[in-house]
RNA sequence: GGUCUCGUGGCCGAGUGGCUAGGCAGCGGUCUGCAAAACCGCGUACAGCGGUUCGAAUCCGCUCGAGACCUCCA
């Protein structure tokens, strides 16, 4: 198993510190506003490493949280942050916000088939760990108290530990590089960040300590719950690539002065979902959110897609990559999806033909698995699956036989990767199917009827009036089968 | 401006120093009452220019183009 680590910028051999345990954690999203498709890419790519750690055995402790404090915004109202902002606008409690997007946040992972993680404990639950740990940092002389706040001491940091070692960044170049911000008077230098921030009057989201009312620094919520529940030093950090500076980049500094220890072995970062070349983003204004996909509702979208043609349509590039949206590259998704689906359904109707010539079912899963061992590699192990659904369709048209026992492992092998490692799922589950099936079968046994009888005005009547219900009837050798669009 | 990434056929997207990725769309055929689905066959792609090499789309350099981060962001 090999996983890139952003750290060595290197594919680099896999081993966890504790055999046969993964302890992986991912930051979540801040739960101010809608889900949208960003927030899938994440997601997916760390549900799917989940599952396949799971499949392979590995007992995994899968963190992600809830970020519902701190998060200051910097441009429009100075030292609010998001939450308190959204809920101040809107006349609520911040954990009214935090609450409503929560619940719709889980409703659209449940709808992408993404796995619950293990523990998702939020920021606002953990100031007194966030507190203990900036006392840390403070006792171990690298942060520094001014008016309230508290601040992270880059330069000093930079003298023993590499600063930037993550991002690749040189502090020299941060000097000139770091914008005018506000509150920079009592920082030392333009980099220091913020581990606490004190909370001026009007601030309605604020806890207190021992530097007076305020909030966490945005970047502790990660290294205090990370510590907390995955230990000091832990395998797997996932999250954007837009988080790798300066959040995932504070997050080793401050870890390494509190604990003694760097706090992670594999840095993992997804890349972008971009629209038209662009980073599709809340702040940029072109994010569109899930449930506008789900529904069609958006004037860039052709048609709705469902949750699974954006599960199917993100599976299909590598997590590294950018993945650019379009209403044709999530269509060709959506019938791509459809065939691998439906061949799952064929393979299991399939009869055995004793005695067939072996058709080498292993490679193919042996490419699976290679493909998946190679960095998650989830677009090349489709590829694979692919070449199952030819196998599985040529068997149904009767131009291959296959043997029992390589029927039995392309069931499997179908089964498990499309459903408990890529983690996809038939979309009409759901419906009433005893009910439903019967009903299909007396009417396509009417029609049936008609077409015996060469009345073809009733049999098209009845295909092209199901059509409209958007189920498509497919006459085949072996009699009528249905589907639904 | 600094740091970094990328540029693959009509579209999306893997991969790799020499051996067909794959999906979608398209074309021809088989099947079908007609369809749909499926199957068979078809497309000589790797931004440009140099270099290394027996051989590069794959390595190196330059040019052009795109994007990300440097500020909250998945």
């Amino acid at each position: 198993m090999h996983i890139f680590n952003s750290l060595s910028r290197k594919k680099e051999v896999f081993l966890p510190i504790h055999p046969n345990h993964v302890g992986m954690y991912v930051c979540g999203p801040t739960v101010y506003g809608d889900a949208h498709l960003g927030h899938a890419r994440p997601a997916i790519t760390f549900d799917l490493v989940f599952r396949y750690f799971r499949h392979l055995g590995y007992k995994v402790r899968y963190v992600r949280n809830i970020t519902d404090v701190g998060h200051l915004e910097n441009d429009a109202d100075e030292g609010e942050d998001k939450i308190a902002r959204k809920a101040r606008l809107e006349q609520l409690e911040p954990m009214e916000v935090v609450q409503y997007y929560t619940v719709r946040y889980h409703k659209n992972m449940d709808q992408l088939n993404v796995l619950r993680p293990s523990i998702e404990p939020h920021a606002s639950g953990h100031i007194i760990e966030q507190i203990e740990m900036i006392k840390k940092i403070l006792a171990a002389g690298y942060a520094y108290e001014s008016d309230g706040s508290v601040y992270f001491d880059v330069e000093k940091y930079n003298q023993t530990h590499p600063y930037g070692i993550l991002s690749g960044r040189k502090i020299d170049e941060l000097i000139s590089n770091t914008r005018e911000l506000s509150g920079q008077n009592e920082k030392r230098n333009s980099f220091d960040f913020a581990i606490w921030k004190k909370a001026d009057p009007t601030h309605i989201m604020r806890w207190p300590s021992p530097w007076g009312d305020g909030f966490p620094g945005w970047h502790m919520e990660c290294s205090a719950m990370g510590c907390k529940y995955l230990g000091e030093q832990f395998d797997i950090h996932g999250g954007g690539m837009d988080l790798l500076f300066p959040h995932h980049e504070s997050e080793i500094a401050q870890s390494t002065v509190a604990n003694g220890k760097p706090p992670v072995r594999y840095w993992m970062h997804n890349n972008m979902i971009t629209l038209n070349g662009q980073k599709m983003g809340k702040s940029l204004g072109n994010a569109m959110s899930l449930d506008d996909i789900f529904t069609g509702n958006h004037p860039l979208l052709a048609q709705a897609y469902s949750p699974m043609t954006i599960r199917f349509f993100i599976l299909q590039a590598h997590y590294r990559s950018t993945l650019d949206f379009s209403n044709e590259a999530l269509q060709a998704a959506e019938k791509g999806l459809k065939k691998l689906l439906f061949a799952d359904e064929t393979v299991k109707k399939l009869k055995p033909a004793t005695g067939a010539a072996s058709q080498n079912i292993e490679a193919i899963a042996k490419a699976c698995y290679d493909a998946m061992n190679d960095d998650f590699s989830s677009p090349m192990a489709i590829a694979s699956l692919f070449e199952a659904v030819k196998l599985i369709n040529a068997a149904n048209d009767g131009h291959l036989k296959l043997n029992p026992n390589d029927l039995e492992l392309l069931k499997q092998l179908m089964d498990v990767f499309l459903f408990d490692i890529l983690g996809l799922r038939a979309e009409d589950a759901g419906t009433d199917h005893h009910l439903v099936e019967g009903l299909m079968e007396t009417i396509i046994g009417l029609r049936q009827e008609a077409r015996a009888r060469k009345d073809f005005a009733t049999s098209d009547l009845i295909r092209d009036g199901l059509a409209k219900l958007n189920i498509v009837l497919k006459d085949g050798k072996e009699g009528t089968s249905w589907e639904m669009k």
